[in-house]
DNA sequence: ATGACTAGCCGAGCTAGA
């Protein structure tokens, strides 16, 4: 089965796109970030009639996420536990039953961060604890587990075409990639990493400056998959074709092959 | 080329993204 995880920015500017690349690609789970609506004016209907389910996280104006699923949720969750003031919309989880057993797919917009001064940098940071203290958690499940989402980390110089341009931001910074690391090494294997590892290839590239022609992107988007999980890894791919449709996302699709 | 975009909220520029 195929799983894709995909920051649309914004479902209202990107919807016809996202039928299209549904109806291209028929991906059977699909993780949504930055939905950028509320719950109820989420325009599902098109996308249902795709034959998805779908679940939303969402909040007015900005964040948001989703998850649509062509089998059934058994089970949903949204919010990333440990903060209960926290009302940023970032988390949705869904359990799933396939052929092989029960599957746990989340879908995740882990915060920009910047500017690192600010509280938005030790907001991600905290963010980033609460998700490995959660991934921890999870993790004695003992279950196939899939975390996927926008991760706004750099992991490392190659993931992007310029480190020197990207030296002390927020998604290249020495803490931001320690945390990510570390959540990593609870036991997840970086689906893309897994597969290939060259320079060049990248998940964003900015609106601005020319970025897409010329390549200059990041490799921000990442799908992270549990000791249960990772040994049905048959390939990634990233759908960079997307980025040259009308009105796309700077965001492009990255999915795995998951042998469920 | 030291080149600057896009979405949402709204009905004008601001916030936010990365």
């Amino acid at each position: 089965m195929k799983i894709a995880t995909w920051n649309i920015n914004g479902i209202k500017a990107r919807h016809d796109v996202l039928i299209e690349w549904l109806k291209q690609t028929s991906p059977d789970i699909a993780c949504l970030q930055e939905i950028k609506s509320v719950d109820e004016a989420f325009p599902g209907a098109e996308i249902e009639a795709l034959g998805y389910n779908v679940q939303t996280h969402g909040q007015k104006g900005f964040n948001g996420v989703a998850l649509l699923s062509k089998l059934p949720f058994e089970e949903v969750n949204r919010g990333l536990p440990g903060d209960d003031s926290d009302e940023q919309a970032r988390f949705i989880e869904g359990l799933f039953s396939t052929p092989s057993g029960p599957l746990r797919v989340v879908s995740l917009y882990l915060p920009n961060g910047n500017p690192v001064e600010s509280e938005k940098f030790s907001y991600k940071l905290a963010w980033m604890d609460r998700l490995h203290a959660w991934a921890t958690e999870r993790m004695a499940l003992e279950e196939p587990l899939i975390l996927a989402g926008d991760y706004n980390v750099i992991p490392q110089p190659h993931d992007c075409y310029d480190p020197k341009a990207w030296e002390g931001d927020a998604l290249f910074r020495a803490e931001s990639r320690s945390k990510f690391d570390a959540l990593c090494h609870l036991g997840f294997v970086e689906a893309l990493r897994a597969c290939e590892d060259a320079p060049g290839v990248y998940t964003f590239w900015d609106y601005q400056a020319g970025a897409w022609p010329k390549n200059h992107g990041i490799r921000i988007d990442h799908l992270l998959m549990s000791p249960e999980a990772s040994p049905k890894l048959r390939s990634c791919e990233v759908d960079k074709f997307v980025r040259d449709w009308e009105k796309p996302s700077d965001h492009v699709p990255v999915w795995i092959d998951y042998a469920a």
